[in-house]
DNA sequence: CAGGTCGTCTGGTCTAGACCAAGGAGGCAA
DNA sequence: TTGCCTCCTTGGTCTAGACCAGACGACCTG
């Protein structure tokens, strides 16, 4: 694994060991205090040279656990009415969703103003985290019309909201509105993600409202950074 | 200046002074060397803490220039027809457009797949930067096709493009393809920012179609992370 | 067999320096 | 006035350690 050169620093040769498959055999990187001593550096030095390639999405880590190679990224298309399984399967990925909580609870005050209800409404809210072939990638947190749907808890959660809406609710989605903007991912959303407090992430806000033009759910989505592109097409 | 307290560390110190006013007072912090005496920490340390608020979106660096506190994000409506200096006046704020230069060139393969044209293919080339409130926010690269402008570069490049368009060629947007992808800036993006190599940003890609469906243009957008957030309104 | 304890692994934070390289201002010369 | 050169300042990279705190598996106990 030897392939220092005097010419170039460390992140080089680490970049070209991983590009080569000699630095991460099954994904997993070695530990930072092995690294170290495979490279003849520090930590410190060590570190910041992952850091940058954190920032390039060629590797990301899961909170005190260790360093991994990222996989391509997904192509994320929210106009698109199919759901994120069909939309990973579309692209050779395999996705897996996993439902953290379902409960009644009043939305926080920006959600209600996004929303056009008084502060403190409450709406179901259902926090899920999902697996793009088997490593997270995004923290979901939605809020859910209890007008539009009253018995939703009833339904199996971890499968697409999509479908369910659709098929016991006869609604479809009508038109949406966005906000995507890059954050440092903290909290609760760092947490069900398993990275660091403070890692780089996406952030997508989405109001969407049924063929009517009511309101019936927001979304919003923490994605890590290096997961997603984000893609969208706009006819006028 | 000395604000710092036992229980927690010195990332919530720095914090606390930034947002009292303490840490900047013409928007530039202190050099690192005279903040780590403030603090009485080490560069490491202090460069970890700034890193980190850096991601946050509290401050920025220009390339060894120094740290400056953050202004308020640009609401940023790719959908939305009227230029940047428009959007940027109707959420009070000065945008200023820096032509870098302008000339015929092949466009790279990429581009050109996503332009649906042979590989190679000549497109005139401009280069621009933009600041919002005298900060280097935007590097763009348009990529214009030569049928549709034949003699764009007569006309004043330091305006908007979609003013030309509009006034000498009657040409208005249509339909457009985006894509947003969060990346580490490199090369001639990161050094006309201003920023150092590897530095994290967003990457918006843009085709635009007239109203015939004839693609005119393609904009390759590199902005700071912090400076921006997307906001999409999408009917259907 | 379930639940808690504890050691050991991991990354996260920190000290105390060093040298390198680009930015920028000021002075000097053409 | 213009352009170059030098010097100081700035962030960027690096060495060589230390201790802290969460993750996790093994083991022990009830």
């Amino acid at each position: 694994m030897e392939t220092d050169r005097a010419e170039d620093g460390l992140e080089q040769t680490l970049r070209r060991d991983l590009a080569a498959g000699r630095l991460a055999t099954t994904g997993r990187l070695p530990s930072e205090r092995r690294m170290v001593e495979i490279y003849s550096t520090t930590r410190i030095t060590l570190r910041e040279a992952l850091l940058h390639m954190e920032i390039d999405g060629l590797i990301f880590r899961e909170n005190r656990r260790g360093w991994y190679a990222t996989g391509p990224r997904m192509v994320y298309n929210p106009l698109q009415r199919s759901n994120f399984h069909v939309m990973a399967a579309d692209q050779g990925r395999r996705a897996e969703t996993e439902l953290i909580e379902a409960l009644s609870a009043p939305a926080p005050a920006t959600v209600c103003r996004l929303m056009e209800c008084p502060d403190g409404t409450e709406f179901w809210r259902v926090r899920r985290r999902r697996r793009i072939d088997g490593r997270l990638v995004l923290f979901v947190e939605h809020y859910l019309s209890k007008a539009v749907f009253p018995d939703i808890l009833e339904f199996d959660l971890n499968r697409s909201l999509t479908g369910i809406y659709l098929e016991h609710y006869g609604i479809d989605y009508g038109s949406a509105y966005f906000e995507i903007t890059p954050i440092a991912l903290r909290g609760l959303p760092a947490a069900e993600l398993r990275c660091a407090d403070g890692a780089y992430g996406l952030k997508i806000t989405r109001i969407n409202h049924d063929q009517r033009g009511r309101i019936i759910d927001c979304d919003l989505e923490y994605w890590r950074h290096d997961a997603i592109s984000v893609r969208i097409e706009a006819t006028d």
